[in-house]
DNA sequence: ATGACCTATTCGAATATGCGAATACATTAA
DNA sequence: TTAATGTATTCGCATATTCGAATAGGTCAT
């Protein structure tokens, strides 16, 4: 495993990090690895409008986290790399381990 | 895989995903993954004040990602969780999917 | 207790981020 | 072209985050 020069973290930050840094987001993430939607599809699921999500996912698609394909008017989006639910998923394992050494302390 | 909740994500989002967005976290985790290091040596090594590596050395404490253990008069910092970094390998792995991907696309 | 050393916190200013509201842009049908 | 529908962007404002500088807190030796 080599280890990463400034540069690299620093792409790493900018490109995937900040873009896991909002929770709306994740939840976006979470919400298309089940299947693709389209923006006001889930506007509606989030009930959120429809410009925050359309910023969100912009945001997600500078990070290449997602692809957009327009189908008409409408544009359809999707996980770009669904690796990225496994990603998000160890977060969540390592969360969860935090948060019972916490509560283990406790007693 | 369970479906999260919105709840849940949230909580991800403010212990760990937050914690990873900014770059000289990043940095620091991936130097405390080489070996454990008290404040100054940080300081020194990233070639950064050391308020501020203390700075963000207490948000990945708070975030449960790495543990601190005062040893005399410094405290020493280490890795609560390696598995982050492999959470980290798996985004910069998505990052340079993408890189080529696009790379790709201008021939 | 005092001084030396290491670490943590606070404060103010600068920057960045997110949101609501309004609007611009794109596509299709009539 | 015009209207309708869906999506993207811009503008101001509010909030959040970061940093440098100064300072406070903790530990140990004398």
């Amino acid at each position: 495993m080599e280890y990463p020069t400034i540069e690299e973290l620093r792409l790493l930050h900018d490109k995937i990090c900040k873009s896991l840094g909002d929770p709306t987001r994740i939840q976006l993430l979470y919400i298309l690895k089940e299947q693709s939607h389209n923006v006001s599809s889930l506007a509606e699921l989030m009930e959120l409008p429809q410009p925050t999500v359309s910023r969100h996912l912009a945001i997600l698609r500078n990070s290449s986290l997602v692809s957009a394909e327009r189908d008409g008017q409408s544009v359809n989006y999707r996980l770009a790399y669904p690796e990225i639910i496994e990603v998000l998923e160890s977060m969540r394992a390592i969360l969860r381990e935090s948060l019972v050494l916490q509560s283990s302390v406790l007693d």
